[in-house]
RNA sequence: GGGCAUGUGGUGGAAUGGUAGACACGCCAGUCUUAGGAACUGGUGCUAACGCGUGGGAGUUCGAGUCUCUUCAUGCCCACCA
């Protein structure tokens, strides 16, 4: 053992013997109980970055602690390597996204290997490559086949100038991202999953995750967007083709029905043509017209004033006769519920505004007498007593929202209704790097799925990515016109590809499996790793890719390929890497580059620094002392552990049976402290950074036990209780500092790789102090603090308490009124 | 506007309702050094002191950083969803 401590030498050395002995390899054939570790896996964007690095660690050191306490655990790594930085690259440069990707991948891989990562690589798998993808279609007509994937008309991004579709993230301030066009909405067919039809399961079943924070669980809550309402028919009076016609409104406001002065239909409303007037005409075509031009951003500002036109037409409320007109507004949207609002000016702020803007006529018919309101400044969106509401004038608004629909239903013209804010998932992607959506369109029999065993449709390599106007894809010459899987006559091949939601909704299923080329997954396997027990990654991953992903682990058990409902047991989202307060990024200036860290400190001072100042979920702010303050931690554990090898024989094993003496007892107890806190504060929620703080403790205990008994090294029972608490030290700190306790392991005389050692275990006896100290308080005041042997009982500690100078003092002349003990801890002395 | 989270020394952060500030960073002093660094030792919430202290205000309790209500501030997410 060399006297100074080498990080970059000893890091190279056991990660070159790791690989080369295949220590991480899992078999999915083991007698032990499983454990599934996993992280998100990265785009590969070219380097990684601290939140990687943090993202790894976490999820790393649960891997091999769970590994030490008796698991067989699965922790595999991969790459989410379709998507648009790989085609902007190739646009920009004229390089070939997959040759960009792999070069990616290769170094990033490099990165990941420094870093000590416990990862199976035999399970690596890569969602650009044809034998990942080919899977990725396969699930994609196994949806189709249910009835779960379909092809409508959709509104995209559109920008004039380019002549191209724009994805959501190349819209910038409603322009285009390339040549500053404004983008307008287009319609073109598209491809959706069904996600709507499972939107009640997956909101229910967030009850079953008790493994995940409940920020994560309301915020997918909140996007599923479940409310209760109503649904209501108004009869059109006066179409202008005479034709009998109703509009149906969802509300969520049905006890504000009889306060209806004026209806509004979206823009976009299917029947808008049929409820305009002739007269009227012009300006709801120009309204619509100028609707459509608008931007995304523009028309969903709330600062903007709402606009509107009437259509000339009129409805009839069926509860009280009134006729009160419809309006065309874009405030109504399209996509939710009917696509119509009924509109109660006194009761809903923006049918207020709405309805001053127009002078549209307002009829109260909600009061509160405690909080009386003429509805005349705002709206009154309170609770309170029907009035103007014929027979259910009186009755609690709470109440009357049921007995108004009843109601409705009663007399055929509405309905209970449960509305969701979730819409269905546009999965088309006008674009080249990913999976191609695997159909072809007959001229004769439609659209038809690629047959199974033609899988995969290959992405095609002659590809024009200088083109303008449209996808490089439709430039190839071998992809198109394929004959039709059923007549055999000419057909054109589908020219969209997948949104990468799609690759990376599946990818942790396709690790219990992933060198199957016969099918997607094993069913057996799958259902015996699944579901992951520990999920860590970023919180901006919440809705998309986690809602994504337990609605296709739904759908392909309803599919009959597995037999679980939740993907993710236990997720762990890891707050940002922070430097100087702010987020690193490559605008600001403030990034830290992993490589600089492993070359300049070690991976193992990285791991260590990552995990030790704040608990995993809270952001972290990255300080080059801080860095600096772990290296030093290091080096005190190198030279602590040197010591050791100087002056004692490790191979032998310790013998604590006849410790006698008071300060050998004392770091005995001491390690066993360590192991309880240490295995607590890993198994309770992760709280690396305590784990830490006691690993300084205890090293810090064995300086000084060392410091007052460094002449005993020459006494067998010094030397043993010595071994115990270094041997006990690096086991605790192997799963973070991998390397250097590696390599004291055997440079200190251990059998076989540390991290194949079980966890030390603690005696629950020596795992407290010999002593305790009382606290004695007056009036929950701390006064003193004495000295006390644990086996006192509670009158025992009321007497010690009361015997106290100082207490007798305090009290003297005062009513004691009540003493409080808490056995071995405090007595509080009540005084009047 | 709605939802969620977080407010503790100069800083990052510790505290099953029971000694607030563990463990560090920083800073101060010292040992060792020609010097600096490293290493080691001691000190470090505020206050001259009585005492006061967990964003502010109330409450529950013998006892509150912790529980309840309320209020303010910051951050993130969603946002014309009827």
């Amino acid at each position: 053992m060399k006297e100074a401590y080498f990080p970059q030498e000893i890091e190279k050395k056991w990660q070159k013997n790791w690989e080369d002995n295949k220590v991480f390899k899992t078999e999915d054939e083991s007698d032990k109980p499983k454990f599934y570790a996993l992280s998100m896996f990265p785009y590969p964007s070219g380097k990684l970055h601290m939140g990687h690095v943090r993202n790894y660690t976490i999820t790393d050191v649960i891997a091999r602690f769970k590994k030490m306490n008796g698991f067989n655990v699965l922790h595999p790594m991969g790459w989410d390597s379709f998507g648009l930085p790989a085609e902007n690259a190739a646009m920009k440069h004229g390089a070939d996204p997959e040759k960009w990707t792999v070069e990616n991948i290769a170094y990033m891989t490099k990165q990941l290997k420094m870093l000590g990562l416990s990862y199976d690589w035999d399970r690596e798998v890569t969602t650009c490559k044809p034998d990942y993808y080919k899977w990725t279609q396969w699930l994609f007509l196994q949806l189709y086949k249910k009835g779960l994937a379909y092809k409508k008309e959709a509104a995209v991004n559109w920008c004039d100038e380019c002549g191209t579709v724009l994805a959501n993230e190349q819209v910038i301030d409603g322009k285009c991202w390339r040549c500053d066009h404004v983008v307008e909405k287009k319609y073109l067919s598209q491809w959706f999953l069904k996600i709507t039809d499972y939107a009640e399961v997956l909101l229910e079943d967030l009850d079953k995750l008790k493994g995940w924070g409940d920020n994560v669980k309301t915020m997918q809550a909140n996007w599923i967007g479940k409310s209760q309402g109503a649904i209501f028919r108004f009869p059109v009076v006066d179409a202008p083709s005479g034709e009998k016609m109703e509009v149906p409104v969802y509300t969520t406001r049905p006890d504000t029905v009889y306060g209806i002065t004026y209806l509004v239909v979206a823009p976009e409303y299917a029947d808008i043509e049929k409820l305009t007037t002739a007269e009227n005409k012009e300006t709801v075509e120009a309204y619509r017209a100028n609707a459509r031009k608008m931007t995304e951003i523009e028309r969903l500002s709330t600062e903007r004033i709402k606009t509107g036109v009437p259509l000339g037409t009129h409805c009839k409320n069926p509860f009280t006769g009134e006729i009160f007109p419809l309006w065309t507004a874009d405030y109504a949207l399209a996509e939710y519920g009917t696509g119509a609002v009924m509109a109660v000016p006194t009761h809903d702020e923006r049918d207020f505004a709405f309805a001053k803007k127009y002078n549209l006529p307002m009829k109260v018919v909600i009061q509160n007498s405690e909080n009386p309101s003429d509805c005349e400044h705002e709206a009154y969106t309170d609770e309170g007593i029907l009035v103007n509401s014929g027979e259910f004038n009186g009755m609690k608004n709470t109440e009357a929202k049921k007995a108004i629909t009843q109601k409705a239903v009663d007399e055929g013209f509405g309905e209970f209704k449960t509305q969701y804010r979730l819409r269905d998932w546009l999965i088309s992607r006008q674009r080249y790097w990913g999976a191609p959506i695997p159909v072809v369109y007959c001229d004769k029999c439609g659209i038809q799925p690629v047959p199974e065993n033609q899988l995969p449709v290959m992405l095609p390599k002659d590809v024009d990515f200088s083109v303008v106007g449209k996808s490089p894809i439709t430039t190839s010459k071998t992809f198109k016109d394929p004959v039709c899987p059923v007549c055999g006559g000419h057909a054109v091949r589908e020219t969209d590809t997948m949104d990468t939601f799609m690759c990376s909704s599946w990818y942790y299923l396709r690790y219990a499996d992933a060198k199957n080329d016969k099918e997607c997954f094993n069913k057996d396997k799958v259902n015996h790793w699944l579901p992951v027990d520990q999920y860590v990654g970023g919180i901006e991953h919440a809705i998309l890719h986690l809602l994504y992903s337990r609605f296709i682990t739904k759908a392909l058990r309803d599919c009959n390929l597995l037999d679980f409902d939740e993907p993710f047991k236990n997720l762990l989202t890891q707050g940002m890497v922070l430097k100087d307060g702010s987020k690193m990024s490559k605008s600001k200036g403030n990034t830290v580059d992993p490589d600089e860290i492993f070359e300049n400190y070690g991976a193992d001072t990285a791991r260590l620094f990552i995990l030790s100042d704040s608990p995993p979920a809270r952001d972290f702010d990255w300080s080059d002392a801080g860095v600096e303050g772990c290296y030093k931690f290091l080096n005190r554990v190198w030279r602590l552990l040197w010591l050791n090898h100087k002056n004692t024989d490790f191979s032998k094993d310790y013998d604590l049976s006849d410790v006698k003496e008071k300060d050998n007892d004392d770091l005995i107890r001491t390690v066993h402290i360590a192991i309880k806190g240490i295995t607590n504060d890993i198994s309770n929620d992760y709280q690396f950074n305590t784990v830490i703080s006691k690993y300084r403790e205890l090293v810090n205990a064995i300086y000084d036990w060392v410091n007052n008994k460094n002449k005993g090294f020459y006494i067998d029972e010094y030397k043993n209780t010595y071994n115990f608490a270094v041997k006990t030290l690096i086991r605790l700190m192997a799963p973070v500092a991998v390397h250097l306790t590696e390599e004291a392991w055997h440079e200190l005389g251990g059998e076989g790789s540390i991290h194949a050692q079980e966890w030390p275990v603690w005696d629950e006896n020596l795992a407290k102090a010999s002593s305790i100290t009382l606290v004695v308080q007056i009036n929950g005041k701390v006064k003193d603090k004495i000295e006390a042997d644990e086996a006192l009982g509670q009158e025992e500690l009321k007497a010690l308490a009361l015997s106290s100078e100082k207490i007798k003092e305090l009290t003297a002349g005062k009513t004691i009124v009540k003493t409080i003990v808490v056995p071995k801890k405090l007595v509080n002395i009540v005084v009047k």
